[in-house]
DNA sequence: ATATTATATGTAATGGATTACATTTCACCA
DNA sequence: TGGTGAAATGTAATCCATTACATATAATAT
C-alpha cells in the first residue's frame, strides 16, 4: 500500500508538505505543489482516511437509520439529505433498523465508536427517554417519527393538520359515513387520528368509534381494515387510511366484495407513495415534502455536529393533498 | 472522551492488557479482567474503532452500492447480506448510487480510502473493464447485473432460462402472439429477451420483431410499450414485462384502452416486487431467490476479504414461476 | 546592506488501539 | 529450595495522516 511516507520520499518532501497538497493548503509553492500531485498520480496513491479521521476526530459521514429500505417513502428523503451532505462534504450511509431495538443498538456503535459523526432516525424503535439521553451525548436528528418529550431536533410536518385536510376533503365531497384504518401506535398515526377527529367534530358529525380501526398497518392492514368495516351494519361510504399501502390494501379487498372505488366508497391515502400514481384506480393522497424534509434534517445534523445548534427545534413543513382518482366526484 | 489509556489508569493496568479484555483475550486473569470490565462500565468506555481500525487495517463495514433504496426488489437481497455478515461480524452499509458513475466514484473512494473492506454492486454504472481493473486491487462482488466480460465474482438467476419459463408459461396457456417489453441495455433485459426468442422459437412461433418493445423501463415504460403495441394492426393477446413495474405500467394503460387482464390480454412480470401480490390483478412474475442471492454474495465477499476466493465464479441460483390473477386461464 | 516580514518547508508530537516482544509472577516439580 | 515453564502483564513500536511549532529561505522595506 502507498502511504504519504512513500509520496513524500519519492517527491523529495516532508509529509507534511504531501499533507498539505492533499489538503489545498495555500502554503506550499506551486512548483512544489506540482511535483506532489505528478507523484500522487504516478503512485496512485490514495490517502488513508482512518489515519487521518483517527487525528481530526471525524468521519464525515452520517448514518441513516430506516425501518427498511423497502419502504419507498424514504428515498426521496434521503435523496434530499444527500444533497445537503455532499454540499457540506459529508456522505450519507443508510442502514436497515427493522424497527428493532437490538438492531438499532447495533448500528448505535457506529456513532459511539466514532465510525459516523451523527445518526439520523426515520422511525426510531427506542423510545423517547433513551433517545434524549443519546442525544445529549451526539448528534442525534429525528426525521418524521418522533415522540413528544424526545429532546432532540425533529422535521416532520403537521400530522393532525395534514390528517384534517384529508377527511375535509371526503367531507367536501359529500361523505358523512367516514372510516379510519390506521394505527396510533405511531405518532404521526396517532396525530392523523386526531385530525380526523377534528373535522368530523368541526361539522358536526358525530364520531362514530367503530369505524376507527386502530392498530393495523400496511398492505394487510388495509385488507383487515375493510373486512372489519364491511362486517358492520351501517358501512361507511368513504376511508381514510393513513398510509398508501393501508388505502391499497383496502381497495383490493374492495373490489373482493365487488366494491367499486370511487364510486361506492372513496378511499384516501397518506405520503404519496410512488405507487399511489401507479395503483388502478390511482390513489388520492396526502403528499409529504420529503426531498425537503431530507434537506432540513441534513441541514439540522450538520449544524448539530458543528455545534451551532443547541436547542432541540421541532420543525414543520407543508403537506399537501394531491387529489386522484380514488376520491373523484361521482356524477349521480 | 474516555480513551483506553484513561480506563487502564483507573485499572491500574497496562493499556495493552485493557485491549485484551476489550478482544477477549484468553491471557488474562480473571481477577483483572473483572476489575477491568467494571472500570469500562464505571466509566462508560466507548472504544474509538478509527484506532482500532488504522492499526489493524481492517473496518469489518461492507458497502452495498444500490441504485436507488427506492427499489423495493433489493430489500430481501440485503436482509440475506446482512445475516451473513453479522454472523462473521461484519456490518452492512448503503448507499444510493443512481446508477451514475459519478456518485459511484464518490462513493468507490470508500473502499480505495479504506472506510469499507469490500463494495458490492447491485447494477453497477460503470462499465466492466474499470470494475475488473477495481476488482484486481479491492474485494468487490456483483450481485444480479453485471457484463460477461467482468472479471470479478457474481451472484445472479439464469435470466435467460427464465425469460424462457415466462414465456413458456404463455405458450402452455395458448397463446401464440406474444409481446415483449423491456429492454437490452442491462445484461439481465438482454438474457430475458433471448429465453423469449428461445421459448418462441422452439414450438415454431416465428418471431415478430414488431412485437419487441426495447429500450423502456419501469412504470412509465409499460405504458409507452402497450400504447406501441395497440397500435398496431395484429395486437398481441400476450405481454412478457421484464419487470413487474413495467408489467404495472402495461396493464394501467391496457385498461385505459378498456381492455381487461387476463381475459383480453395476458401480462407476466419480472421479480415478484412487493406490489404483484398487491395489484389489482395480482401479477403472474417469475421470483429470484433474493435472499439466497444476497447470502451468496455476501459469503463470497468475506471469503474474498479473507483472500480465501481466488477465482471469479459466477453463481446462478433458481429462480420461480408465480402464477397470479394476470394470466389466468380464461374459461371459453 | 541590514533588519523585518512573509513564505515555504521540515520536525516531531499526536490521535487511540493493537500487538510483537520483553519481563514479571507464580505454580509446580525434583 | 532452586529451576522450569506457563501464565499474566507491561513496554514500546506501529498503523497513517495531520498540525503545532520550529526553521530555513525569499522578498521587502529602511
Amino acid at each position: 500500500m502507498v502511504t504519504i511516507q512513500d509520496v513524500a520520499k519519492e517527491a523529495g518532501v516532508s509529509a507534511a508538505t504531501v499533507s498539505r497538497v492533499l489538503n489545498n493548503n495555500h502554503s506550499v509553492s506551486i512548483k512544489t505543489r506540482e511535483k506532489v500531485k505528478k507523484v500522487i498520480k504516478d503512485l496512485n496513491y490514495q490517502p488513508n482516511l482512518l489515519g487521518r479521521n483517527l487525528r481530526r476526530m471525524e468521519t464525515r459521514m452520517v448514518l441513516v437509520f430506516l425501518y427498511n429500505i423497502s419502504n419507498p417513502f424514504y428515498s426521496k428523503i434521503v435523496e434530499g439529505m444527500e444533497t445537503i451532505a455532499h454540499k457540506n462534504g459529508y456522505n450519507v450511509l443508510m442502514c436497515n433498523t427493522n424497527a428493532k431495538i437490538e438492531t438499532e443498538q447495533i448500528y448505535l456503535n457506529f456513532i459511539k465508536n466514532k465510525l459516523v459523526d451523527g445518526i439520523i432516525f426515520t422511525s426510531p424503535a427506542m423510545r423517547h427517554k433513551a433517545l434524549s439521553e443519546l442525544a445529549k451525548d451526539y448528534p442525534i436528528v429525528l426525521c418524521n417519527e418522533y415522540e413528544r418529550n424526545t429532546q432532540a431536533p425533529v422535521v416532520t410536518i403537521d400530522n393532525e393538520e395534514a390528517g384534517y385536510d384529508a377527511v375535509n376533503h371526503l367531507i367536501r365531497l359529500g361523505h358523512k359515513k367516514i372510516a379510519l384504518i390506521g394505527s396510533c401506535q405511531v405518532r404521526s398515526g396517532y396525530e392523523r387520528e386526531l385530525g380526523y377527529r377534528k373535522a368530523l367534530k368541526e361539522v358536526g358529525i358525530e364520531i362514530n368509534e367503530s369505524y376507527i380501526i386502530r392498530d393495523v398497518g400496511s398492505y394487510k392492514g388495509g385488507i383487515i381494515g375493510v373486512k372489519k368495516l364491511l362486517a358492520l351494519k351501517e358501512k361507511p361510504t368513504a376511508l381514510f387510511c393513513i398510509s398508501d399501502l393501508i388505502a391499497i390494501g383496502a381497495i383490493k379487498q374492495l373490489k373482493k366484495n365487488k366494491l367499486r372505488v370511487p364510486e361506492d366508497i372513496a378511499v384516501i391515502g397518506f405520503d404519496n407513495n410512488r405507487i399511489a400514481n401507479m395503483y388502478d384506480p390511482s390513489l388520492t393522497t396526502i403528499a409529504q415534502p420529503r426531498y425537503d424534509i431530507g434537506k432540513k434534517a441534513m441541514e439540522l445534523m450538520i449544524k448539530r455536529i458543528k455545534g451551532n445548534l443547541t436547542s432541540n427545534p421541532i420543525i414543520k413543513l407543508q403537506h399537501e393533498l394531491i387529489i386522484r382518482d380514488s376520491t373523484l366526484p361521482i356524477m349521480q
